[in-house]
DNA sequence: CCCGGCACGGCATACGTATGAGCACACGGA
DNA sequence: TCCGTGTGCTCATACGTATGCCGTGCCGGG
């Protein structure tokens, strides 16, 4: 049994068939309140013919004419899957496709423009596939400045998760209230009792830690707490003799509570402070800046970002974006919570 | 500072800046070895005017002209990302990204088509959006046969993860080798001096695990052990009374090994075994034949997929096929292993 | 001097759909 | 009879790109 690979049948197809012309066709499939000027038997007639043939709507040639596509295009900085089971992309991109999926739209994933060092970048050899998308929903930590600036340039809908600025942009983001929700950590270990705080750094520069950074400043300052972070707290894990000096001052010093940037700098904390015999949350309370999951080995007291209702508030934005191309699309800031672990306690004199 | 939104640049718009028609622009734009036809000076022209403007090709228009889109669907028949943690779904999408990626093709999810009740199906009002790709990948164990003989019949190209037979058609299909590993987990059991082994089935009639249930029973036969499966053993979680009386039977039969087909279902019996005082794997040794992943709370033996290859490969055979429209797309039985884990021992005489 | 061949690039058209403009006809009122 | 108002369609065209075909100009050989 051969296969069946004749050309699909058009529009001017159907219209043969059902003796009409292929606009009358095209009246009836793409028919809103407009079939009013088609009497029911024709178009019984024409839909009958659609069936016989097997006729189906070419997406190509219909997006060439309209401007709509019915595809929202979803663009990571950087491979989705690989990470998504411990990382950040995962409940974003459930919120995307759950939104994207009661709204009627079909997701495309930008997977063609890897580069070779495992980057992403929206423009391969000067050509943009984003625009193959009604609009996109862009992420990833590792945002492409140039990218952004030229997206927008180009007037191109789409909206980020999580704050990037652009001079003489204004792009569209969907971010988290790290700002506020760093300040209500401070705060909360400030009720605990805590007056002397530190800060744990990843690599510094990185705008998406950016809010926190600043959120925790603030919050220390107006409370009157004592920040005990010093350029040492910035720390990466090849680092490791900084690292060990910075938790003698750690051991040594009045720092009674903790904020990390991270999960991995939090384990690498408490593994430094159990080495000297200090104990979470008893001697040192610590608070994760960017928890995962369940999965964690510890249940920390996190930042706890919304991912899958931001994912679906980028949808909701990004279709707005869309449907009126006069629109600003101004940016939305998503309150956090915290979520209560088991490494925070009460401040304990110490030495 | 009013967004830039004027229509894009169109070839012809290039074409008008560098003196030259709109076809030497395409030629340009789109060369191969063609672009011998244009001369260094020109071609550097063009490219200039390109960038001057930044222009960027039309994929819609493109598309609608070349037959190909560089577009691969990925077609669910159930939500992905929602289970995509715990099952399935995960690791295959792993593969099929990073493949995808390798060749250029961006991937697009078909979100669209859900139902309300919470199935997906290929055609929602007699519209296939699966062709907006150049060709998709379909699985789900919900896997409609209606669809895919539709497909099949329209000569749309698409390769199915899991064996699916749909008389008339040859559709295909990455398999994994269920029936083959199966029989080695029996033989695997018969070594440990197992001879009377029990076959924990779930819903009757799925055809995902037909292939499992055929090399069951196939081995059984063949090695002389002795089945003990019972129409009892056909489980589901709302009958907890038979599965009581299953359990009851078991605990007195002779049955050392049970091969149970999901782990939910292994939970339960090993629920159920506790209860009557049998230790796994002391007692009663047990395989699961679809394990999902490093995450259970039980080190079974189980059944290993390689899920992440298939996935490649799924999209291996699926540029194949859509790059060779005479190709007829044969299926592909893929190997699969035993994971050792910490539920088998060898037979201890029961009773 | 003529002609063949080649290099360069323009012309025209096709891909399939959507839609404004307009045509033919019917019907009703003046 | 004539005109105005609908209804039910068709006609023609635009969307942006790719490509077969052909014209033009140049060069080299005979």
């Amino acid at each position: 049994m051969a296969r069946r690979r004749e050309r699909a049948p058009r529009q001017a197809d159907v219209a043969r068939l059902a003796g009409v012309s292929q606009s009358a066709v095209s009246r009836v499939i793409a028919s809103d309140a407009e079939s009013a000027r088609i009497p029911e038997e024709t178009r019984r007639r024409i839909l009958q013919a659609v069936k016989e043939l097997g006729y189906v709507p070419n997406p190509s040639a219909r997006s060439l004419r309209k401007k709509r596509n019915k595809l929202l295009g979803v663009h990571t900085f950087e491979p989705v899957f690989p990470h998504a089971r411990e990382s950040f992309y995962f409940e974003f991109l459930l919120g995307i496709e759950e939104r994207a999926e009661e709204l009627g739209y079909d997701l495309v994933l930008f997977t063609s423009t890897g580069t070779s060092d495992g980057r992403r970048r929206v423009y391969r050899d000067g050509v943009n596939r984003l625009n193959l998308a009604d609009g996109s929903v862009l992420l990833g930590a590792l945002t492409d400045k140039n990218d952004l600036a030229r997206l927008w340039d180009e007037g191109y809908p789409f909206v980020h998760i999580g704050r990037r600025e652009v001079p003489g942009a204004e792009i569209p983001c969907i971010v988290p209230d790290y700002f506020g929700v760093t300040g209500d950590i401070v705060e909360m270990l400030a009720r605990h009792g805590h007056r002397h705080l530190t800060y744990l750094h990843g690599t510094l520069g990185m705008e998406a830690y950016e809010d926190r950074r600043r959120g925790y400043v603030d919050a220390v300052r107006k409370l009157g707490l004592e920040d005990r972070s010093s350029a040492g707290s910035a720390l990466s894990e090849d680092k490791t003799s900084l690292l060990a000096s910075w938790l003698d001052e750690l051991a040594a010093g009045p720092v009674t509570a903790v904020v990390a940037e991270s999960e991995p700098l939090a384990e690498m904390l408490l593994a430094g402070l159990d080495a000297r015999e200090l104990r979470v949350p008893d001697d040192v309370s610590v608070v994760v800046l960017e928890a995962v999951g369940p999965e964690a080995r510890q249940r920390w007291h996190a930042l706890h970002i919304p991912r899958k209702e931001i994912g679906r508030m980028a949808i909701d934005a990004l279709v707005e974006l869309v449907d009126d191309p006069e629109g600003q699309g101004a940016s939305v800031v998503v309150p956090c919570s915290i979520v209560e672990g088991a490494t925070v306690a009460a401040a304990r004199e110490r030495r």
